[in-house]
DNA sequence: CATTCTCTTGACAACGTTGTCACAGCGCGG
DNA sequence: CCGCGCTGTGACAACGTTGTCAAGAGAATG
């Protein structure tokens, strides 16, 4: 800036106010400025206009979520993003792949980068350590779990719900021995949907069966070795919820191995982009990615925008999507 | 921090050491300093310091993907901060949707933003516009698509190559009708995959057939319509070769919604997690996305730490992956 | 006891910007 | 001809840090 303002024959403030379009500067004065600009290359920095002017507000939002190469994660991005272009706010993206001392340290991280706020998939059991933050005015929303230990906004699903909508459908076309494969129960959506398949059963008149629920299944690798060990019991399972997508996809090649597919009844908890074209059709409970993301970027840039009400949890309705997969009787 | 120095008794200086771990403070006066920073609760400001002290490095590179919510982009993203992780580095990252303007404009940005680096997957003819920071050297690796116009280090799959595997793979069984459907022929590698099936059937002694080149498909949906028509034709294909993922997508949905799933045969342009697992199986070219992401990251980091060598030109095998669906007969 | 050395600490300027204020030049009305 | 307001420009300090250097307090040396 200074070599621009040099060449140009003008003080460094000048270049900054032709730099940012600031009214009041003579048409050949800015002609001057915008030539030594083009000629020596400059590059206006964003880091240190936004020290000085912002008050060290960065223009980047933080995501921190499990994994971004995750077909959910990734949407959600991607939903981030499309409402971050219009307000030249980049978005910094991180996956912590459900380990809670990672998430810590990212966030961490982005604090110290002064992100204008943060979108939170969180894989510990409590964020007390974001309090500090929070009463600083660091707007956080926490995506797919509530925040515990602290308050601030949050977009879920509710999980049990679907869970329920899962475990009804299979009942209602005749299934007893259903099984549940799923995630750790430490997670907090894993234990709601467990818990929905078990009110469901019960609501059902069936007795939930200990051998019958499948959990701490981490990757669709275990799903198939957790499948395998189901349809091995001695009254194996006729039907199987598998409480997140790449489970069921573990479910689905170990169906296939066993030559099972299309014989066991199958119905997954959340959609992903084939599941209509995978053999048979995959019958899921749908969270609408595209409607959380939305949802998250409003209130998020609500916040950053200077909104102080109390904090707002939204819960989204998950809807059952039938493709043929559930629909298998016994 | 003035705050943080006044509390503990000590000056800025004194502050700024202990934060940044610097040897030769007494460990009275650390503790004091810890208290206060736990007390007041300081974050270290991370812009201001790289102002200071790395003439404007921002630890953070830039990601510029087509899309950051497909399974390539998502991918390419994930191994690229699975190194950066360990440097403390953070990914800024962009869809630009096959936009050119968007392109300049989001390199724009983070060039303002001062990234370290940047990861680059064009949408542009040309990117002459990146001669002055090549210049000044900002690293930039190329990644799917060769530059044009400057030069400068990328990672690409070789795209001819890929697509007579999977013409070949077609004409070994059988099939003298093989149809393409491709993405517009402006990009780079929709051209040299086009390119590649026409030499593949002159080889096997078919002159390619206008009328069963369907290019121009940009979205799945497109490739349905792509798909019917081709069927439609007087003479239509007994085999089909998808150039992009999502146009195999579409491809086996038109298949499927036409019941000719499993009589006509058809082979993909990249991998994707379901792939396996779709009726039928989907023998697809595989281009390795996380050796891809690994290379780029590999080189992306080098020239940040100084590596001035002429730029490479890393271009990587596709392989086959053979599943059922191109092995139909005719 | 004077001198040198080591160990801690702090004052100051600088990184690349911009907000604030002041000032020069000009035209205009009285 | 004087004072006024308006327009365009620049000097300076400040944003939150850290590199450089210097200086004070002891400790070690002769």
């Amino acid at each position: 800036m200074r070599d621009v303002a040099a060449l140009a024959g003008v003080s460094l403030k000048t270049v900054s106010r032709v730099v940012n379009r600031e009214a009041g500067v003579s048409p050949d004065v800015t002609a001057r400025v915008e030539r030594a600009v083009a000629q020596l290359g400059y590059r206006h920095n964003l880091a240190a206009s936004n020290l000085r002017r912002a008050h060290g507000r960065s223009a980047m939002v933080g995501a921190v979520l499990q994994d971004v190469s995750n077909s959910f994660s990734a949407s959600l991005l991607r939903s981030l993003e499309d409402e971050a272009r219009d307000r030249d706010v980049a978005i910094v993206a991180s996956s912590l792949d459900e380990e809670p001392e990672r998430e810590r340290s990212i966030v961490e991280s982005l604090v110290r980068r002064r992100v204008d706020g943060l979108l939170l998939v969180p894989a510990t059991e409590r964020q007390d350590y974001l309090a500090d933050d929070l009463r600083n005015g660091l707007p956080v929303v926490f995506v797919d779990r509530r925040p515990q230990g602290v308050d601030t906004d949050s977009v879920t699903v509710d999980n049990g719900l679907g869970a329920r909508l899962a475990v009804d459908h299979l009942v209602a076309h005749g299934h007893r021995r259903i099984a549940m494969v799923g995630d750790m129960p430490t997670i907090q959506t894993a234990r709601a949907r467990l818990e929905g398949y078990r009110s469901a059963l019960r609501h059902a008149g069936v007795e939930p069966d200990p051998d019958l629920a499948a959990m701490s299944v981490r990757s669709s690798d275990d799903a198939v070795a957790a499948v395998y060990r189901l349809l091995d019991l001695d009254d194996p399972p006729t039907a199987i919820f598998a409480a997140r997508n790449s489970l069921a996809v573990g479910a689905i090649r170990a169906l296939h191995q066993r030559g099972l597919a299309g014989r066991v009844a199958l119905v997954g908890f959340d959609d992903f982009p084939l599941a209509d074209i995978v053999d048979p059709p995959l019958t899921v409970v749908r969270q609408n990615v595209r409607t959380i993301g939305a949802e998250v970027a409003k209130r998020l840039f609500a916040r950053i925008d200077g909104d102080t009400s109390a904090p707002h949890h939204v819960v989204l309705t998950p809807e059952l999507v039938v493709r043929g997969s559930g629909e298998i009787r016994p």
